[in-house]
DNA sequence: GTAATATGTTTGTCGTACCAACAAATCATC
DNA sequence: GATGATTTGTTGGTACGACAAACATATTAC
């Protein structure tokens, strides 16, 4: 019993994630329909009823009330079998999400629709030292141009990847050193600007988030992903189907993972990370290559022959193998995802990388799990970042407001 | 759209989370009414409508259902204040899980109630090559004749604290290899044996579990437990309010993380793990203590100053940094807790361990992390055990079978 | 004692999903 | 092409859960 006037603790009130009340309940089957369609684009009526076992009528009654909401199109099945037509019902594509992805050359915008679609995006040069307002203001005069050529879509918010550390909740720009950029509010200046809700968030968590839904580690409940960039290594996780956000959402810094005693100081303050003693511009100097053709640095790898560097690419692999170990060691996940030039330094080892990697994890973790590279290439940030704008579409698709483009 | 007659994948369909029917959501509520019971100990019904923010009536009902399936009961409240007396809801000390815990040298028995509460323990010494049947056997018996001192109390199930990597699902023990057990079927012995439905569980995750319903970790929604015992080290983290378990139930051997270049070899295989580096059998050496004396090993390390001593200790909680940083830079959470001779280490050591610990991860990770030791001792196995018994009551109370004892 | 306050209780209403019966649109077969 | 089988949308009725409002009750404060 809690006296009558002491506040109740937080944590102690129950969330709100299963609907208490009658109206909550309709809310969240809107929600369940909408997240199917989102995620595995058009179902039928029919599909909708068997995934989720509601009845004809409900489903029928609910997708009505999606397509009155704009969110979805109800349209006639072009492939037919025994029995009555049953309607399909696709994801809307006027229905938008921005996507910012500022780097330390340039900053990418995109214009992503339910469903994951990206329908258009453009690139913007900035110079090395950009602040953070003046990169805001380059990404929300790009925005509104794409947006001026998709007439009559609704924006329902504007996701930013940063890569570097943000708060979750706020958006705010904790650390981004290689934009120069502390404590920086971008989410909240960009909102300022555009008018658009905005959140942001870790980059490499974002770039998870888009493997997770629509890649890799589609439908994997239990799952690691690892990218390796110019600015060093970051990663994700989901943990029971839900993404590992942390206290404040700088959860996933596997590159800060302690694999070498002694080894070099990192920028964090710690030695021995991960994203010290790996890095992409090693890896590109090995076989000479400009950081521009990145995307040939695998192949260099793999085709490589020199001594050389192929005991630089098992050191690294060995490296890696490390983090990879830590992590599955303690999420005994059933997918690892390698993207970015760790997905290059997989396919350069000539050994076969996905056994060797999770190899020193103990045996009942590593028996069972899986190590891949990414399925997506350039898109999966501004995809990623627009899942921070689905993420509450979707989730309350009747109480959203939004606002026309 | 599937084909009809496709089996539509698993992974698509929607979980039950949240009630779809209106039958699933009063038994949602019922969940979460009993849960708060189950954790918060006695509430009053006013309290209740407070924190679920359902309607009064709505708590009345819902209190009186449960009151009639026997899981709580209604008492008169003893401290009164103005308005009428709103009636205190305890939860019913007659329903209880057996929980079991095997250990190298014996088997510990305990029967727990609804809320937390031990109600009863017992411990049968085994020789050192017991096999799992043997124990199961003994198990088995303590288990009744515990249960015999209660009449009438109503046993839901039984949990299996196992010092090992247990499968979830089936309970399977793949391997305790401190018990020279390997694949073997625990749960479904202990089943057999007694009838009572069974699960098994690794009991490092126990530990956390009931550290994180009832101990430090309370109401912390991303959380990190580490213990150190006579087997090894081992943990549990909690993301986002759930239990990670990983894919199979192996999460949490943060005790293999790698924290030394050339380090030990370790019995999983690899090199350089946090517990081949750090154990408890080297630390009570270190200052003349028996095993026995284990909860003499914080004061012993505190008091002694020996050069030599120190030294270790120093050396020790810096390999215990590596993995803590690790984990905090992987998982941001907002508590680490620290459980077994983990806890005496960190009263051993002359600094503040808590400031020490994490002092290497990444400063936005680390400035909102707080070190502390466990709040629970001896029974936490046995309430973690009997949480894997109480999840399936709290989640579904109306349609959760019973067995009388 | 009386008023104020807080909370349990009762009754009626509303919203949601289900079920069953019917209608519609296709395929398979002749 | 007609007919039957099959599948699915549609409609109307029902059940049930939660809410709101009015009322009842038990305490404190004065």
């Amino acid at each position: 019993m809690c006296p009558a006037d002491s506040p109740i603790a937080d944590h102690l009130a129950v969330r709100p994630t299963s609907g208490s009340t009658t109206d909550q309940l309709r809310r969240n089957n809107l929600s369940k329909i909408l997240t199917l369609i989102h995620r595995e684009g058009a179902l039928s009526r029919a599909d909708l009823t068997r995934l989720t076992s509601l009845n004809r009528s409900t489903v029928g009654a609910i997708a009505a009330e999606l397509a009155a909401l704009g969110f979805v199109d109800e349209r006639p099945p072009l492939d037919f079998r025994a029995g009555r037509p049953s309607p399909v019902v696709h994801p809307n594509e006027r229905t938008v999400a921005v996507a910012v992805n500022p780097e330390v050359d340039a900053v990418h915008v995109g214009i992503v629709a339910l469903g994951g679609v990206v329908l258009a995006r453009s690139s913007v040069g900035i110079g090395p030292e950009a602040s953070a307002s003046e990169v805001v203001r380059i990404a929300a005069a790009e925005a509104h141009a794409l947006l001026a050529e998709l007439p009559g879509h609704r924006v329902f918010g504007a996701g930013i990847a940063v890569p570097g550390q943000v708060r979750i909740g706020d958006g705010q720009v904790r650390e981004a050193s290689h934009m120069g950029w502390f404590e920086e509010p971008v989410a909240a200046m960009f909102e300022a600007a555009t008018g658009f809700p905005t959140f942001a968030a870790n980059a490499a968590i974002l770039a998870m988030r888009a493997e997770s839904v629509f890649g890799a580690g589609k439908g994997v409940d239990n799952f690691v992903y690892v990218i390796g960039g110019a600015s060093g290594i970051g990663g994700g996780m989901v943990s029971g189907g839900k993404i590992v956000t942390g206290a404040a959402g700088y959860a996933g810094e596997i590159g800060h993972t302690f694999v070498r005693s002694s080894g070099a100081s990192c920028f964090c303050g710690a030695h021995g990370c991960l994203e010290a003693e790996v890095t992409q511009a090693r890896l590109l100097q090995l076989v000479n290559l400009p950081p521009s053709q990145i995307a040939e640095l695998g192949p260099a790898l793999a085709a490589s022959t020199e001594p050389a560097v192929r005991a630089a690419v098992a050191e690294d692999v060995a490296l890696v193998a490390i983090a990879i170990r830590n992590a599955v060691n303690l999420f005994n996940p059933s997918v690892v995802v390698l993207a970015g030039f760790l997905a290059a330094l997989m396919e350069g080892s000539g050994d076969d990388a996905s056994a060797i990697l999770p190899a020193e994890a103990v045996l009942a973790a590593r028996e069972s799990v899986r190590v891949e590279r990414a399925r997506f290439g350039a898109d999966q940030l501004l995809i990623g970042a627009a899942e921070l704008v689905f993420a509450g579409v979707l989730g309350d698709p009747s109480g959203y407001a939004s606002s026309r483009a």
